[in-house]
DNA sequence: GACTTGTCTGCACACGTGTGCATATAGCGC
DNA sequence: GCGCTATATGCACACGTGTGCAGACAAGTC
């Protein structure tokens, strides 16, 4: 802050009026005269003047500052729904605090720094959050609020995919073409994202009179869904669902140096829709989550905006099927 | 802020001091007798005490805040560096503030919400962002950094990947390799990044007495590798050297979809070494840039605590080959 | 006129902290 | 004793803004 910052006061005088009317006029629902606020607005426009996020954070005891803790950003799906959420905060005039929880899950230098600026609320929206990360939020008094994922205990409002119906569509997706031996190739274990998606498949199988052929453990990378293929092809499987799209990559690259042909020999459906699913190399068939309603539900949630969240915990957004090559 | 905050007074009261030794115990430079700054911070963690990030920001008049302007999440290289600069700013007691541009390349909201919180830097990293915002965030006042560019004009200092030298990596790659019909896959016209890149494929080429057979614009895009692949093997080349990891992956697998075989028709060089680059469907040979140096250089540039960089205008960190199987 | 209501503005206090200044004590040299 | 320095602590002011309160003015109702 090497040059001085222009402060109302200074707006005040150029104007020829108060500091505390100046004030007002940033102030949507104060009573200011129509004619004198568009002229101090024009004023502080020409002179650069905003008001000082901090003296106003400190006076009004109200931090706009919303806590998100994330694990990385190597999953082009995280990333692109972090974009998503980060956009529509600060259009809400929210401003989003980000602590990246480093190798060792250590939660408290990002609870510190959420204290400092006073945030009442965190968002939790990685999978790699576990239980411990959630359990030292909500003990420090903050209030928790999940984005893509829930709390099996529903401690904690949340807004989410419907992963269920989301599993159910692909299911029916292999189902309908007629492929009978289906493996389910699952996500981290334990975690509620994981166990609802396979909900989902399984249901859509059952209502073919299915069950899978095979449930292989995983953690949503590429290596899991490579390493995952030789089992599939032991179990002479003729199509694969998968938890994710990063997985379902690292599988069609480990079925292919098996020799199979996809989809002739086996099909392949994933979950998310990153970018990449499009690329003529993979051409995945995919479920699309809808991050910018997801988001928009989410950050309506935390503005308390959205009655029907505040009565149902868990906000379940539809999803939708991407029909590409695979399956 | 329903649950009302600890605050330094309350420490001083019960560890039995007044509040400004409070203060000083959380200032390393300060005189407080050991042993009392001891027991303040044992009492201050007890109680959850933080000092109040806003309170401390408005009476020193020097913000943590530093703006980073962003384009998008979708490069996951872009996504790797964001996620490498904040964990480090974080690390050093900086605070970043991200604002993303939209499609419309609309700065303004992005200038105000670093004035409101007094941010006197601020950092633009992607080749996304073109010469009109860096012309209007130096007319407002700020201090502009960048990470992973330069200004041609040399206005502002800037920490970067060595890319002429890591161009010339590649190209050696190549030629040693015995490949003597070389195409380039050029980034977005006109940016630097790109500019300096192909220099480096130049003298590399040169150092072995040779020219490109072919030279393509690009825009570091999957789509446009893709695109550019039928004039690669209309130009007979037998090497690729790419812009980014992104659009070797579209000229790979546009390529492949015109039968050639990789390497054995045509080698692929890529730069940036993003995840996927790893993937046994790609395995790419390509130019690692030293995420982690990078960013650390450029946290003691935004801090001044790198004299080096006072000195030089732009600090260049050297890249190295990672050698897989296209090349 | 008297009273109410709505709109508009200024004064003055408060938010929680950093820090200059004054003061106190201890140690040391003379 | 005095003087100097280093260490340690408290007092009190200041940072820039939101807002309660009081007051002013206009318009309306009785």
């Amino acid at each position: 802050m090497v040059a001085r910052m222009v402060k109302a006061s200074d707006v005040a005088r150029a104007v020829g009026t108060s500091r505390s009317t100046v004030s007002r006029a940033f102030n949507p629902d104060a009573y200011v005269k129509p004619e004198l606020r568009m002229q101090i607005m024009t004023e502080a426009e020409r002179m650069g003047y905003q008001p000082n996020a901090f003296a106003r954070a400190l006076i009004s005891r109200r931090s706009p500052v919303v806590g998100i803790v994330l694990h990385d950003f190597s999953n082009p799906f995280h990333a692109e729904l972090y974009g998503e959420l980060t956009r529509q905060m600060h259009a809400a005039g929210l401003t989003p605090l980000t602590a990246q929880l480093g190798h060792d899950r250590n939660v408290a230098d990002a609870l510190s720094l959420f204290r400092k600026y006073q945030a009442e609320k965190v968002v939790l929206t990685s999978f790699a959050i576990n239980e411990d990360v959630m359990d030292a939020c909500l003990n420090s008094g903050l209030e928790v609020l999940l984005l893509n994922r829930a709390d099996s205990e529903q401690r904690t409002p949340a807004v989410c995919a419907d992963l269920t119906q989301g599993g159910h569509l692909a299911a029916e997706r292999v189902t309908r073409a007629g492929r009978s031996r289906v493996a389910i190739l699952d996500g981290l274990a334990g975690s509620w994202t994981a166990d609802t998606r396979a909900q989902g498949y399984l249901q859509g199988l059952a209502a073919h009179g299915l069950d899978p052929v095979l449930r292989i453990a995983g953690d949503y990378s590429y290596d899991a869904g490579k390493a995952a293929a030789e089992a599939v092809r032991g179990a002479r499987a003729d199509a694969v669902l998968c938890a994710n799209d990063l997985c379902a990559f690292g599988m069609m690259d480990g079925l292919r140096e098996l020799g199979l042909s996809i989809p002739d020999d086996i099909a392949i459906v994933g979950f998310d829709d990153v970018p990449m699913a499009a690329w003529s190399a993979y051409s995945l068939t995919t479920v699309r989550l809808p991050v910018m309603k997801m988001v928009s539900r989410f950050v309506e949630m935390i503005l308390g905006t959205d009655e029907e969240a505040a009565a149902a915990e868990v906000v379940l957004v539809p999803c939708r099927l991407v029909e590409r090559d695979t399956a």
